[in-house]
DNA sequence: CGCATAATTGACGGTTTTCAAGCACTGTGG
DNA sequence: CCACAGTGCTTGAAAACCGTCAATTATGCG
């Protein structure tokens, strides 16, 4: 459990860089981990030819890793920096479907469906590891393991969501908004970076747009929420004072 | 492809009895047919015990199938009837999650997480196929096969919650009905089920639920979309006369 | 420095919730 | 068969909440 594998890079956590590119998360963070564990991927007895499978690189702010309805090619994990993830209905508006943060994968909605149903995008500069899924086969592994950890991340995913829709639409804005500031904390600490100040590196349209509120919405309750002490709130940089009023707030 | 399966009785849809328990859907039109079609479950030589690994019961209305936080045992399938699904989050209120008509699956989100997070009670009369995962290593069955099925069904659920999350929350009362009725229309076209004049087995509230809207409000957009034309309402059964109507109204 | 974009703040109006009352339907028991 | 209670459905009025429009301030980028 110990061993080295894709990479194992990582750098200090201080507060100013924080989901800056420089923080990479470990391996043993990382969403992807399950299937590569099963891989074996880093051994270097392992065979699989390494850049070929998965594949680690960097992304630019505003970089498009797929688009909407591009043919399923690969998963993605982020490694480092933050994306979101978007969707447009039928050339009408653009929805936000979420947000992913270093540990966390992209991608998982379309590998079912032959196609990416959104589209991800760097919100700043980071990195991503790719799991070229046609090449799967090519590593040999038994197809029932990866099989195993594809179906332990969906459920994931289905589980995440079902929690989502049953509490986005029976919560008031700062009930969403607090609960929104507690998942991004709880999302960081779960990979072990700081959680009670970080960066927002979604503007207020964006989050507004994942939640069903005006972006005018946010912004009121934000500063709502650093007037009545509960955050302290400075541009796009968020701390928790006071997290029990926030849970508090979130399942009203 | 035509061969006989598990069930395949399948009586007249008149109007009077749709949703009630003596329509069932045909197995090629239930949720469960790609795993089904996997075991092969019917052949006589399929060499699979009958009874032990599927088994078909019919339940009665307010039934309860499973409860939240029982282990995982069963997927289910619905050959007829209909179902709700509500998840309650620490001894507050209750929530519906979704409901299940004829060829629809209950227990997905449960796959990957060995419990159920959320209640099945029977909305009336009905029947269903319990499929016990536990025993489906004795089928002697490719695993791999069947966990192609399960990612299949997973992919499904997560593509659904995904456009559900992404449409309720931006939309008004209206919409969300007219998109709920829609959904409901379609989900019965799609198992040949009478689509455009059904009843509504579950109550106004259990609506307003899932749809985070007040029970009133569900009340009164129907009332009104009665007296614009859009439909035909008289207690629990509804006639869709314009669809276009709901359509244009579901996307605005 | 100046423009373009994003964020904040205020005022107003529409939609939805809440509270409350009356009505319709269901099922039970006399 | 009818009366009754219980539940769910409908409808109304007032208030809360949130979205829209608009103006101002801040921020980032060239």
């Amino acid at each position: 459990m110990d061993k080295p594998r894709f990479s194992t890079h990582r750098s200090q956590c201080d507060p100013q860089t924080i989901l800056d590119a420089s923080t990479e998360v470990d391996c043993e963070d990382c969403g992807l981990d399950p299937i590569c564990m099963v891989l074996d991927y880093a051994e270097e007895a392992s065979g699989v030819p390494e850049g070929v499978l998965l594949r680690r690189r960097p992304v630019e702010r505003g970089e498009i890793i797929f688009r909407q309805d591009d043919p399923f090619r690969s998963l993605f994990a982020v490694k480092s920096g933050s994306f979101k993830t978007s969707m447009e209905n039928g050339g009408q508006s653009k929805r936000v479907i979420g947000f992913q943060f270093p540990g966390e994968l992209i991608g998982v909605e379309a590998m079912s469906r032959g196609k990416y149903p959104c589209t991800a995008r760097a919100l700043q500069n980071g990195s991503v590891c790719e799991l070229h899924i046609a090449r799967l086969p090519e590593s040999g592994r038994p197809l029932e393991a990866l099989q195993a950890a594809v179906i332990e991340l969906l459920g994931k995913e289905v589980a995440f969501n079902h929690q989502l829709v049953s509490s986005l639409v029976h919560q008031s804005a700062e009930q969403r908004i607090c609960g929104f500031i507690l998942s991004l904390s709880s999302r960081l600490a779960h990979r072990r970076l700081p959680s009670l100040e970080f960066t927002f590196t979604m503007s207020r349209t964006d989050i507004g747009n994942y939640l069903g509120l005006a972006s005018e919405t946010v912004s009121r309750v934000l500063t709502r929420m650093g007037r009545s002490g509960a955050i302290h709130l400075q541009r796009k940089r968020i701390r928790i004072l006071d997290r029990n009023a926030l849970e508090q707030c979130a399942d009203g």
